[in-house]
DNA sequence: ATGTATATACTGACTGGTATATAAAATTGC
DNA sequence: GCAATTTTATATACCAGTCAGTATATACAT
């Protein structure tokens, strides 16, 4: 595949990050990229299916960097669940860490018919089911319930780390986890 | 105060919420509106004081609603913390609810350099100071650590419901919310 | 007749997207 | 093996539409 096409991208995931995705002209990214629209236009049908690749690349590399993290540090099932807001912790603390990239899009598009919108969605329950799965691997009662729950302290917290660095939120939301997670494993083993 | 300025900025406040802030002309404001540009500039200064003030309105209006809510329904701090996610509940799960302002503002304008961001940002401080000042009154262990906890559920479950309508998020978000509001009331007990 | 509020028309800058021109590379003929 | 030709990729220039914001003109009330 293509230097250049790779490079757009990885400007435009930049930008998107850090202007906003509206904000940010077609102009604008190539200019960074150092190439021209023409190409651009070569390699993406629109601006839409571009913001649509950036998203699902951005997923993609999230995704399987935790997974490739989780099983490669936490072998035993039950330890998944706590060792994932360690992850959680890593990633948002890293200092060019810009935001979950769907939650962010959701938001600039907020019209539930909107393609950029639908993508959005499907992420984010992709990422739930990837938490309930390991829910159900570690043993929880309600794996499903518990995922939703994981899943909104986990986004929360990076809205909040989203909308004020430093905040510390991925902290507490770790230890309401602890809490939640224990309280669904122990109804399962009594 | 004057009619017309006050349907400009419910009209802002509606057309930003279902389209997005960018994706929001002007021209697009004043037509719904019934004015036109001249008049919007006279009672605002630009876009972005347009966009201050609707946020602030937002903001001003939803915790009015809630507090009045509160003091009426819940007479006893040790309740508040308790009915408090019944009333986010209501106003979430209510025809017209088209998600929280600030953090689909803060989502568009993601430098905290900007105006938008940093009202956002102020915004999400006093609803988090809302809540520690609650969660005090009920004689939490730790007001400041719950309030955060709280509100990352909070805003974890609305970010949920705007991304999927209907997803059900702050019903488990409640759930979560009792195990920790009586996990910092009973380490207190104790 | 004078002051105020509204409407029309316009500005320059920028938007996503494309038609045309030019340079580079691959393929062909011999 | 080399030159001529054809194909492919890049660059320049441009399009109509929209953006936020304003200068001017007009209607209306005092």
């Amino acid at each position: 595949m293509s230097v250049l096409r790779e490079k757009i991208l990885h400007v435009a995931s930049d930008l998107f990050q850090t202007r906003g995705i509206n904000s940010t002209g077609v102009d604008t990214i190539v200019a960074v990229a150092g190439t021209t629209k023409m190409t651009l236009y070569k390699y993406f049908r629109s601006k839409e299916e571009l913001i649509l690749e950036v998203l699902q690349k951005g997923h993609s590399d999230f995704t399987t960097w935790l997974g490739h993290n989780l099983s490669k540090n936490a072998k035993k099932p039950s330890d998944r669940l706590q060792k994932l807001f360690d992850f959680i912790e890593e990633w948002v603390t890293a200092p060019d860490f810009r935001g979950m990239a769907f939650l962010k899009a959701s938001a600039e598009f907020p019209n539930e018919e909107n393609p950029v919108h639908r993508l959005s969605a499907e992420q984010s329950r992709q990422f739930r089911q990837f938490l309930a799965e390991l829910a159900a691997d570690a043993g929880a009662r309600d794996p499903d319930s518990l995922a939703l729950q994981l899943s909104i302290l986990i986004e929360g917290a990076i809205q909040a780390e989203q909308i004020k660095r430093g905040s510390g939120a991925i902290k507490y939301a770790k230890k309401a986890a602890k809490l939640l997670i224990e309280n669904s494993l122990e109804k399962q083993a009594a």
